[in-house]
RNA sequence: GGAGGAAUACCCAAGCCCGGCUGAAGGGAUCGGUCUUGAAAACCGACAGGGGUGUUAAAGCCCGCGGGGGUUCGAAUCCCUCUUCCUCCGCCA
C-alpha cells in the first residue's frame, strides 16, 4: 500500500513512475476524487461531533444542578442523525479509497530497468560453468523415477496431478539440503530460524499484499477462512503485524522452513512434468525488517545469501534485475537467481529476492521507533527465496548425472546423507 | 465440541450492577529533581500512546478502555457480534 499523503502530493511524479509497469491504472485515478471526497465529509462531520460533546457536557451539568434540558436535547437529536448520515457517507467512501489503496502495486525504484515485459530483465551475473555431458542427460523425473527418488504417478493417484512423493534417498536429499540451508543461514549468515504456522488468516494475507487481488492463486479452507500458505513469507513477515519494534533491534533476520501451497491457477499446461511447478513444494525463506535509509544494501546481501547456497552446491546461476514490468505487484526491486537445467537448456528460477520498502509494513502496520520515545516509522521489508528446495533437488539430479545413471551428491550435502557420494539405482 | 470467566494506558489494577465534572483512580516501572562523596531509601515533579484532519510550522478539532456494530442528547459503563486468553468437561497426536 502507498501513502496516501504521498498520492496527495506527488500525484503525476507517482503515476509516470507506476505507468512504467505497464499495468492499468484505473484504480490509481480513483484515488484524487476519492480522497478530496473524504476530507470533504470529514471535516464536516468532525464540526458536527466537537458540538455534540461540548454539548453533552452542558447537557450532564444542567442535569446536576436539576434544570430542564429537554430542548438542548431535542436539538441535539438532530445533530445526531446528521452525524449518523454523514458517517454511513464517510465509510462507503472509505471503503472505496482502500480498496483503491490496496490495489494500487508498488513503485519501481529508479535503479529498476525500464521494460515491458520479462525479455527486459537485465542479467546482472552468472556464476559457475555450464556443464557439458558426454551423453544425452535426462531430465530430472526421469532421472528421479529411475532411481527411485520420485513417485509422480501414485501422487496423481493419491491426491492429483502436480504433487509428488519423495522416497528413499529422495527424501532424504529434500531433508538434508533444507538442513543444510537453514544451518547456512542461521550460522553463517545471522539468520534466527523460524518453523512458522502453515495456515493464516485472511489480515495476514492482505498484509503481505496477496490478497485483496491474488486469491485464486491460494488454496483456501473455507469452513475457517484460513488460507494455506504460498510461502514463508506470509507468516514470518506477519510475525511482527500491528507492532513497533525498538529501532536498535534492527535489522532482523528470520529464516524459515516451510511447505508452500499454490493452486498454480492459470498454468495449465506449462512445466506440467517434473518438480518444476507443484502445487506444494517446499522452501527456505529468508526475512529482513530493516530501516527505510538500509533496504538497498540489505536488498544485495539478502541476495547474497541466496547466491551463496547455489556456490556452495556448485550449481551454475545467474543473477536478474527483474525491470518494471515483471516486478510483481508488492516490489519496488527484485532479483531473480535462476538456475541452469541442462536438459531444458535454460537458467529456470530458483531465487526471488525482493525489497518491498515500506509497502508489506504500511498494510501490516509493522513500525519501528529510532530511539526510545520517537515517533513510529515503517520498516523496511525483504524477503527472498534461500532457496526453493523442490527446484534445488531438480537441478542436483540434472547437473550431478553421471552416464551410468547415478548422481553424485554435492560435497556440502554428504554429511547430512550419511557420508554418501552418490545416489544409484536400488538394486 | 460443551459450560463458565476474562480483555482498561509500558506493567499491575479500580471503575462496569446504578450511563453524564473519568478527556479513566491507585500502584509499579521509566524519566527529571531534592537529599548524598556516590548510590539506595525517602520526598517532589512528569508520564496515553497511536491514528486522522489541519498548518509554512503549530494551535485547534475528531477517533481511541480487545475488534466491529447498535441503543442514547451522551457509552469504559447498556445490547448484539467477532477475536483472543483462562478454568472445567469431552475428544485427541
Amino acid at each position: 500500500m502507498l501513502d496516501s499523503k504521498l498520492l496527495r502530493a506527488n500525484y503525476e511524479e507517482v503515476k509516470v513512475k507506476l505507468s512504467k509497469r505497464g499495468e492499468d491504472l484505473t484504480d490509481f485515478e480513483k484515488f484524487g476524487g476519492l480522497d478530496e471526497k473524504r476530507r470533504e465529509i470529514l471535516s464536516k462531520v468532525e464540526v458536527l461531533k466537537a458540538e455534540r460533546n461540548e454539548v453533552s457536557q452542558q447537557v450532564a451539568q444542567m442535569k446536576r444542578n436539576k434544570e430542564d434540558a429537554d430542548e438542548v436535547i431535542a436539538k441535539m437529536k438532530k445533530v445526531g442523525e446528521e452525524i449518523k448520515v454523514y458517517d454511513q457517507e464517510l465509510s462507503k467512501v472509505e471503503e472505496e479509497l482502500n480498496y483503491v489503496l490496496m490495489h494500487i502495486p508498488n513503485i519501481p525504484h529508479d535503479s529498476v530497468p525500464v521494460g515491458d515485459s520479462e525479455d527486459d530483465n537485465v542479467e546482472v551475473r552468472t556464476w559457475g560453468e555450464i556443464p557439458t555431458f558426454g551423453f544425452e542427460p535426462k531430465p530430472h523425473w526421469e532421472i528421479g523415477t529411475d532411481l527411485q527418488l520420485l513417485d509422480f504417478e501414485r501422487a496423481a493417484k493419491v491426491t492429483g496431478s502436480r504433487f509428488v512423493f519423495y522416497r528413499g534417498l529422495g527424501a532424504r536429499l529434500e531433508r538434508a539440503l533444507i538442513n543444510f540451508m537453514l544451518d547456512l543461514h542461521q550460522e553463517e549468515h545471522g539468520y534466527e530460524e523460524m518453523l512458522p504456522p502453515y495456515l493464516v488468516n485472511r489480515t495476514s494475507l492482505t498484509g503481505t499484499g496477496q490478497l485483496p487481488k491474488f486469491e485464486e492463486d491460494a488454496f483456501l479452507i473455507e469452513e475457517e477462512d484460513y488460507f494455506l500458505i504460498p510461502t514463508s513469507e506470509v507468516p514470518v513477515t506477519n510475525f511482527y503485524r500491528d507492532e513497533i519494534l525498538e529501532g536498535a533491534k534492527l535489522p532482523i533476520a528470520f529464516t524459515a522452513y516451510s511447505t508452500n501451497f499454490r493452486s498454480e491457477a492459470g498454468s495449465a499446461g506449462r512445466d506440467t512434468r517434473g518438480l518444476i511447478r507443484q502445487h506444494q513444494f517446499n522452501k527456505v525463506e529468508l526475512v529482513r525488517f530493516v530501516k527505510p535509509e538500509d533496504s538497498y544494501d540489505e536488498l544485495e546481501k539478502l541476495t547474497g545469501h541466496a547466491e551463496k547456497v547455489l556456490q556452495l552446491l556448485k550449481l551454475p546461476y545467474r543473477a536478474l534485475k527483474m525491470c518494471t514490468a515483471d516486478l510483481g505487484f508488492t516490489a519496488a526491486k527484485k532479483y531473480d537467481l535462476e538456475v541452469w537445467i541442462p536438459t531444458q537448456n535454460v537458467y529456470r528460477e530458483i531465487s526471488s529476492c525482493s525489497n518491498f520498502e515500506d509497502f508489506q509494513a504500511r498494510r501490516a502496520h509493522i513500525r519501528f521507533r529510532r530511539e526510545p520515545g520517537a515517533k513510529p516509522e515503517y520498516v523496511h521489508t525483504l524477503n527472498g527465496s534461500g532457496l526453493a528446495v523442490g527446484r534445488t533437488v531438480a537441478a542436483i539430479l540434472e547437473n550431478y548425472q553421471q552416464e551410468d545413471g547415478s548422481v553424485v551428491i554435492p560435497d556440502v550435502l554428504r554429511p547430512y546423507m550419511g557420508g554418501k557420494e552418490k545416489i544409484e539405482a536400488p538394486k
